[in-house]
DNA sequence: CTGGGTTTTTTCGCATTCGAATAAAAAGCC
DNA sequence: GGCTTTTTATTCGAATGCGAAAAAACCCAG
């Protein structure tokens, strides 16, 4: 056996990050995977498994030939904390070495939030994961609402905590916790989400719906995330409404979450929606008639003009209108269709997610590990 | 001296591409530009030296210090064809190996072309330029219109060519001329001239605007150009109009390069445009008043809604339509900003394109160069 | 059960690329 | 003019990663 080389960080992570994946289970796959030869591969695994980072759990036997020697990681070799929050709360989730969410919490923040809170909610939110996670934390990722710029660690703005203006976060974070904290806006960390958790494990192509207190959105091109020369790319919500109207509104305000179920309820915008919103669901999904098909005209406009400038594989939606079902997205379609002769016999896909009220942390914590590789 | 090394292609080609076009001038600035270590790079220069692909042409001396041997493309060393077509002509340009136009041929297509005359009037545009041009043929790159499958060399989809369906450009034309025929559309295209022989020089983010015979734009994020799924991306001119609502016609109609000068002229749909348009051009660019102003609004709707999805730093007015100058784009930035509070502080840029007529062949021809390397 | 076929993994020599030191080329300064 | 300082280019030994070949591990057939 020769002297051991000086490995690469960058590969060791890739490495890690296929098989956590499950994209690469073997050495002969990981080598295809990272581009790298068989024998380099060999190398960089035996260290990876010697570091305890990784496992071999069994053989694959294909229909002819040796074995492939199973590779896993050690779900015990460290945790991820992913955390997100808006100006209501701060939601986050423990993440082992393998990938499984194994812890997660929920901190209400109150109405006069600053920026300064929200720091020490995530400190206290991380140290909560804390006592349920083993192991040691190797990473931290952050959702951040509103303009970030993910390089500096930087919140730059957010409308809804007064002085969230130009916040270091990544820094204070990481100075408390001792580990790499990486920023990305909350919609754009949903997106990561989808990949490692949800319908985005094959797409290169997608892109997230977020009508929430706002509309927002996220789109990955050719596997990778879409930032806008000044990480301010997908603010369809500030698009004129109606369409192309100068002197309306904006439209945040009508295809908002909030919006939209009181369109479907029938509720002025002036009047409170009902208290237990979550039980109402139930029967506002089952409404129709012209609100609802209003409702869904109006997405349709939206989503076939991202359709046509983008040219997406999917549209993911995410979001509290995600309990409207697939009926919803299929009535989008079916609209769009109706509306743009170009999507009469084009793919249109509209679907919602799978993921549930924590994809936004599930994302933090994807971009924990998709920035982590060992030292 | 040791013994020759076996150079990689990539890396070869790759430091061809930073010293023409200016962004690497000596060895060292080459090995940064590249990210390997500078006693490589001096044998990778040294050997394209020795191969005549690189010139050194004197000194340049810095404030302090040893100064650089300034490193340059030999313009002899060989020539790259750039082809661009629509239904109505096929337009061509030669360029030496230093990137500089030499030479341009412009061939008229019948009313009644077809896919095959169109690859045999390529191929006789670029025999022409052989005759202009000296030392050999590199590569060829074709801007094509419609849909296109760069990766595959395969233009999909033409609508004002009959035939022009799944036809494997790339293929017909490198078979004939036995050097590699690199696809692109035509607008995206465009986006490289741009950056080869236009403003996007140290753009990393930009937006071409196509007003043409349609309505289409080419979008360039962190450097690389935005394909889409099914390579139908920025598909604009597909969009309703009026913008959101369903029973009208599409962008295209409105906004195209034509639909512009009747609004801007007063002249019907119906009604022949005046022949020398380009005369007209002047008085037109003066055109004041109610249908000016519609005209401008229009556009900035689109650029607006553009903007907020993209968020890039500037849009770039390629077409007939940047002989309405400077007032034009200013006029649109404009309209857009008192129709979009969202835009009112931020940063919109449009400006009309430097290249002329034949910038889509410039880009084909960019595609050439990008895509070659040295044996 | 032995030998051929197939696929994965490892071994081992080799060479491309790197790093650190060295040389080269100029400016400024006394 | 020699000296230091600064920046660029080259030299040369060292080593990371590669490729070809060998080994390993399994199936199947006779």
């Amino acid at each position: 056996m020769r002297k051991n080389p000086v490995f690469q960080r960058e590969t060791l992570g890739a490495a890690i990050l296929r098989v956590r994946s499950g994209r690469a289970t073997s050495r002969t796959t990981l080598a295809k995977e990272l581009g790298i030869s068989p024998s380099t591969i060999g190398l960089y695994v035996d260290q990876l498994i010697a570091e305890k980072f990784l496992n071999e759990s069994g053989l694959n036997q294909g229909p002819m030939g040796r074995p492939r020697r199973i590779l896993s990681t050690r779900a015990a070799a460290g945790w991820f904390a992913g955390v997100e929050f808006h100006a209501q709360r701060v939601q986050a989730v423990g993440v082992n070495f393998s990938g499984q969410v194994e812890a997660s919490v929920t901190q209400a923040l109150p109405a006069e939030v600053n920026a300064d809170l929200v720091i020490r909610t995530i400190l206290s939110s991380v140290a909560r994961l804390a006592e349920t996670m083993s192991g040691r934390l190797l990473s931290i990722g952050l959702g951040v609402p509103g303009l970030v710029d993910p390089l500096a660690g930087v919140g730059l703005h957010y409308a809804f905590i007064p002085d969230w203006n130009q916040i270091p976060v990544s820094e204070k974070i990481s100075a408390k916790l001792g580990v790499p904290a990486i920023l990305q806006n909350n919609l754009r960390a949903i997106a990561l989400a989808e990949r490692w958790f949800g319908a985005g494990h094959d797409l290169n192509d997608y892109v997230i719906l977020g009508p929430r207190s706002g509309f927002g959105i996220a789109m990955v091109h050719s596997g990778s995330l879409i930032e806008g020369a000044r990480h301010g790319a997908g603010e369809v919500g500030r698009w004129p409404w109606p369409l192309g109207d100068g002197k309306g509104q904006e439209l945040h305000h009508v295809l908002s979450a909030p919006a939209t179920w009181r369109r479907l309820a029938g509720v002025g915008p002036r009047e409170k929606l009902p208290e237990d919103l979550r039980a109402a669901l139930v029967d506002l999904a089952e409404v129709r008639g012209a609100a609802w098909d209003d409702v869904c005209v109006d997405f349709a406009k939206v989503i076939g003009c991202l359709q046509l400038i983008t040219d997406t594989e999917v549209f993911i939606l995410h979001g509290p209108l995600t309990a409207l079902g697939d009926r919803f997205c299929e009535s989008i379609v079916q609209a769009a269709r109706a509306m743009m002769p170009a999507l009469a016999h084009a793919p249109l896909k509209v679907m919602p997610s799978t993921l549930g009220d924590d994809a936004g942390a599930l994302g933090a914590a994807s971009l924990a590990m998709e920035a982590w590789a060992p030292t």
